[in-house]
DNA sequence: AGATTTAGTTTGCATCTCGGACAAAAGCTG
DNA sequence: CAGCTTTTGTCCGAGATGCAAACTAAATCT
């Protein structure tokens, strides 16, 4: 822990002040000395310092009338054209990325269908290059003009290193990618697990805003797991991101097996596949198609196909239950492609957790189902960019923007 | 997260220093400068207003010859006058009292040999209330004298709020134990998981001094988690410690199955029974013998008794490599009575652990066995309220003394 | 037009840390 | 033994910060 010095003061003063701006949208400074409890001398002269550096940008239409009597509030907004980062998300099928504002506004989004996990990290990293390169460009930007990038992948991710220990998109392991970035695009760059940027989108953008503790479980391919405990997104000892899909379902003695092996798409689609001859054509080449049919023959009625996916949300059950056993988040939020959006997924998933959790931690966790686009992966690399900027001095991530007044409801979504 | 002024500042950097002189025995104003990074001025202006406050003493004695020249240093140490503290440790069969001094050294110690899973909260109360009075007496001190009371319980505490949310020892749910021995005491009470507890001595004390992410399962009548991540006891979402009796085995659709009901001692001896018919007396009665009886045929090459412990153990390696999954902690601690010393215990949990772990995760972690005796969770409970009045201004527990110098081996244990 | 009310700023003061000068207390040196 | 050297610890002034209170600004109300 660093030492206490009146620059580390300012700074963590003048984060809550950020904070409270990001937040609660457009806000006067009255409003942030309630939010944060400083008092106005020192709000006023911090936000002074932040006029100055234009990260904030005065509204002086006194467009809704407060109270009537007294001086008009300045309302103050973060100012959209303070920074500017990029977002980048490799999925197995897909990279995909976006330029943000500093209010994580996307500005311009680019997707490139390219099958990655045949590729090689070189490869990968060339294609993630030139994509930033041009989706910078297409937002009428330069690539100097863009104060950091943050690629989320699936896998286990060290952070703080910049190395993606291992992936489900990468062949290679302990791939270097943060530093490969920087150097090829010469901006910060930095990489983390896709579940955990989405989580974070979720806190700052989503579902989750002013939520402090949940989970966000997320099924694809692989299976992802993002924790964001007390306001912070949780990793391991090392920073490691911990990865759903290498928890264990049972003892050893009993036939182990990983949850990736069970209740991932590629794990469901496997088992699915003598049930679905002839109605789907090549299971592994068109898993989206044969998911489709998989879930439809299930939703029709089909025992066999229903079986499959049953076993697989109870399975994701059983492990988030464990989950729930040990961070009792109020909130799991269950997201992925069209799976987790079946009943004959999440009714056993649910079931499994009703019946794994002990009678204390029965009610405490609310489990939704969220179908994400691609948008919430770049939003969550925006953010994680961002939160460096905003300069959280020990590290918090800010936490989230209750919808209030007018026009604020903007980038909420519903369950 | 509290705004930062001048007191939070003064607050924080006091704490560095508290915290330098305790982690490093007595110790000199520049060797703190050194540990802190704090200016010379800064430590002398903080050191001189805790010796103003008697919570340090200086030790004018030049013991040991510095370097020679210059002015000797003046080494400071902890006043372990400065304050007393009490620890309880409530297990099944027994209840244990001590008196710890400023230091966390224990002064006197007390046992109470009674089975208080059989009576009710307020006789436990009761108990708990007598037995300190009567160890505060011993030890020479008034209860006035007591700066606080921390009491240790297995199962599920929620510290904040001073309540046993549910707990082996206890009948009820929900007991307010911290508020109710505050009054009946008149001195600040709080409690916490027993092995929360022991986390943290060994964070201060033991063996995993210095070492700031490492879990601790402990192995009694019922299981017990403690875990230390990032310099911090871990909490669930509502300040809940996890109880890892609770976990699931498996999907309840293959049987789930309570971790506590298979690795606990209550549930080996249940499953042994039929087998130490005749060799022990009465098993619930006696677990003590009982347990020793198992183990030595088991270890005698009794394949149905090696059988009851190696599924314990599977069953709880299997555990612990979900947990290893999701902290990546360096060092697991597992300890309890003498069924976890057996290696027909350990061999078969150190192997699920091997056969679970993911190979990026394979050796990131070293599994040890310890064995505590009484004194260990009563100098938890005095470091958990130590750590309080050190005045940690934001929640961090203090980390941990290496060992240097002359006589700072008193503490150690070996594996 | 003046009172009232609310928002935000300026002023004065206290606290903190820090760098550099300074005092203290020992050994080394001749 | 007196003076030099070395190391430790303290004092002083500068710089930065936050806060309370007085003050200015800008609107509505009467």
């Amino acid at each position: 822990m660093k030492t206490a010095d009146p620059e580390l003061m300012r700074a963590i003063n003048r984060f809550h002040v950020m904070d409270a701006i990001r937040r609660f949208g457009p806000v006067s400074r009255v409003e942030i000395t309630e939010f944060t409890a400083l008092s106005p001398t020192t709000v006023s002269a911090i936000t002074a310092a932040l006029l100055d550096d234009r990260l904030i940008i005065p509204e002086h239409v006194g467009a809704v009338r407060d109270l009537g009597r007294g001086r008009p509030r300045v309302m103050l907004r973060l100012n959209p054209e303070a920074a500017h980062v990029v977002g980048v998300k490799l999925a197995s099928d897909q990279i995909t990325v976006a330029v943000a504002n500093f209010c994580g506004e996307i500005l311009h989004s680019l997707a490139l269908p390219v099958r990655i996990d045949r590729q090689t990290a070189t490869v990968i990293a060339d294609l993630v290059e030139d994509g930033v390169r041009r989706c910078v460009s297409d937002a009428g930007l330069e690539l100097s003009g863009v104060s950091g990038i943050c690629v989320g992948l699936p896998g286990v991710v060290e952070r703080a290193a910049g190395i993606c220990r291992q992936s489900p998109v990468l062949q290679e392991r302990d791939v270097p990618f943060g530093a490969d970035l920087a150097a090829r695009l010469g901006t910060p760059a930095s990489i983390d697990s896709d579940v955990n940027l989405a989580a974070l989108a979720e806190h700052w953008f989503g579902q989750a805003r002013g939520l402090n503790d949940f989970l966000v479980v997320n099924v694809e391919r692989s299976l992802g797991l993002g924790i964001l405990h007390n306001g912070e997104l949780f990793r391991g000892a090392n920073g490691l991101s911990p990865d759903l899909g290498d928890f264990m379902l049972r003892a050893p003695g009993e036939g182990g097996g990983r949850l990736a092996d069970v209740a991932s798409e590629t794990a469901v689609l496997a088992d699915a596949e003598p049930f679905l001859k002839g109605v789907a054509g090549d299971v592994p080449a068109r898993p989206d198609r044969a998911m489709a049919a998989l879930i439809r023959r299930a939703e029709a009625g089909d025992g066999d196909c229903a079986r499959v996916l049953a076993r697989a949300g109870e399975s994701l059950g059983f492990a988030i239950a464990n989950l729930i056993t040990l961070f009792a988040p109020p909130k799991v939020i269950v997201s992925g492609r069209a799976m987790t959006a079946s009943d004959c997924f999440i009714h056993p998933l649910r079931a499994a957790v009703a019946a794994s959790l002990p009678a204390s931690l029965a009610d405490v966790s609310d489990i939704v189902v969220r179908e994400w686009s691609d948008r919430i992966w770049v939003q969550g690399a925006a953010a994680m960019t961002l939160r460096d900027l905003y300069g959280a001095p020990w590290g918090t991530t800010g936490p989230a923007p209750p919808a209030r007044g007018i026009g604020a409801a903007q980038a909420g979504g519903s369950a």
